[in-house]
DNA sequence: CATGAATGAGCGTTCATTCAT
DNA sequence: AATGAATGAACGCTCATTCAT
């Protein structure tokens, strides 16, 4: 702060300001592969390549470093598609068709689907953070999913079906999917894709008007 | 031995014959609060009224004592419903509105839903686990789907859509209903049987000929 | 005591009158495999065919089971060899070979041996244990040894060595051959008899006058 | 990194190189008096003022904890031995003695003692331990006297006997009296040097010419 | 007399957390 | 800022011992 210049920041700086991220990013895939009682911090710090007690210098404990890891992973993206929904000047299909595309995005991703697991198993354990994710990304998400619903109602392109009650109920092919992934990958093999697009065509077709 | 053998069995032989469930039950309930790793087999004990060691009477360990939860408490239901469909008369639609029915049925019971978010919880620990559920439940149940769907599309009563191909796919909304409940019902509340049933409505109406 | 006649002792009361004995023998066997501390009742109770409670029907707990098995064990062995020393005619040299050739007799034995080692292993645990044997078995035989060499060096035979003064040197072949084939014959071949023979013969020069 | 690294060497990390030696020592004493099993990690850490975990920081278990005392306790002293039996220039009764004086010398010192008597008493849930000593130890040890057995022989000192087959029957007394001391120090008092001396006297008349 | 289900204290081992360096 | 040695509480598991049957 009272550093002369901005090329003061040296290489210790850097460091000392990447350190939060390299650790959450190793947590998270320690956790997704252990579990949060299952995760012993000296993994966790042997992967970043820094000391166990390191670690305390930036989280106050292993249930902290664990909201972090939640908390700072999901982010932006709802904000963003709910932008583009606003601002979306095709067809209601064509959009809801978007949203899908950008979601299953985002979830086959191997760490935002490590969240939506880890949220899974570990919820019971931490409600705050379960009650955080509610209301900062899953709220607007369902607003804005119904949202579109209506707007499509609206246009006359879908039925008014009661869906427009559930709107998180969209959701489930891709849930449905990243679940299967990560249970079944190993057993069998699972396009996931292939299965979210054809079961979405299916639903989409229900929709319709 | 010369003593005619019902009356024999005494308290202690009927309580002998009762543990095995009553610490399953158990530790199913703590193992879906706590988690694998996080279940300290005292609760379980204390929960039944017995001591610690007295589970290793029954189980070898917490890993069996697990499986044993998982196994003992899925088991005839997916068989039973199998041939339910095997033998049913009316329409696909009401055939498959009746699976569903059964299924979220099931599902809906706490023990049950317990079950399934274990699996998801701490598949990755137990990969033999998943694969005989894989091979035991799930594949029997998925060629059960897609012979339903077959059905329909014989009798004219489906279109030909891809959905064929990933069966599983139609328990979506069964499973994202469980995990919504899991998750939220805290938070806020969510009426798992209407979210369903619209769900499944728009989804058959998207099947339809 | 009070029942009419020896017949009617059935079987029933021969088993009752057998049990500590093979209760003994039983434990005698997993004592020395595993030690005090290692030995588990419940081995030493299927090795006999009853129940781990019925041991204790018969010795009170763990300690006093071990210290039955070291006191009803050794028993008569030293007095016989004494009073044989006692009317012995030959000379004292074919007298101390007798003596030799009876104590590595028994002490090859497996189940002596046993005694031996296990008297090592937890003598310190059981410091009665090993003053009932100083007193009841080792002291009386140093004596007679003793006898043996002051006879010898009376009759002319040996000459005046120190020796009386530590007879029970006189066994530390013996005792050197049981330790050497307890700890190293899975290890390689040992001619017990053979090793002690020859060291007898050298010990026994060593003596001659 | 940039400082004198013989300085450098704080408390802390000489505390760090000297703990194996010390929990060893610790160890050592714990296991002699209760055995392997017997042994509680809380005693021996209590002995050096740690805490239980502080023993896992440098060993992996107790096992290998009891195979270090062994290994280390050891070591040097038969090589050392061994060579000045090869530089020896005076008799071979002079070398003899001088043999016996060093190995019971190093067994009367009350940690030898003890590694022999662990190794009695443990010996059978050890046979690594058991080989690695048999090949390590004894038998170079058997081979030396053997070597000295024969040289006594060639010179005309010693008479052609058997023993040459058997040399670790030479170390027989300094076994016996080890063990004596170990089961019977406390119940009378046995002066262990003059014992020995005495037979060993006895032992060396026998094997001259 | 015998059983064996049940107990509960105890120990080996792990690991989140602390703190002197 | 970073380390890593040390801690100590906690938990899985064992087994001597008890006691209702």
């Amino acid at each position: 702060m009272s550093v002369p210049a901005a090329q003061k920041k040296g290489i210790r700086a850097a460091q000392k300001e990447a350190r939060p991220k390299e650790i959450v990013e190793s947590a998270l895939a320690i956790f997704a592969r252990d579990g949060f009682a299952g995760t012993r911090l000296e993994d966790v710090a042997e992967r970043v390549g820094i000391s166990k007690g390191t670690i305390y210098l930036y989280f106050d404990n292993k249930e902290e470093l664990f909201k972090a890891c939640v908390r700072e992973t999901v982010g932006a993206h709802i904000q963003q598609t709910m932008q583009m929904a606003a601002t979306f000047e095709g067809s209601t299909s064509d959009l809801l068709r978007e949203i899908f595309r950008r979601v299953s995005a985002t979830l086959s991703k191997p760490g935002y689907r490590t969240i939506l697991i880890l949220l899974i198993s570990e919820g019971q354990r931490f409600p705050e953070l379960v009650s955080f994710y509610h209301s900062e990304m899953i709220g607007p998400g369902i607003e804005g999913l119904r949202a579109v619903i209506k707007r499509g109602v609206a246009s006359g392109e879908f039925r008014d079906t009661g869906l427009s009650d559930f709107p998180m109920m969209l959701m489930s092919p891709v849930i449905a999917s990243v679940i299967w992934t990560h249970l079944f990958s190993k057993v069998g093999d699972f396009d996931f894709n292939a299965a979210l697009q054809t079961h979405l065509d299916t639903m989409m077709d229900g929709l319709k008007a």
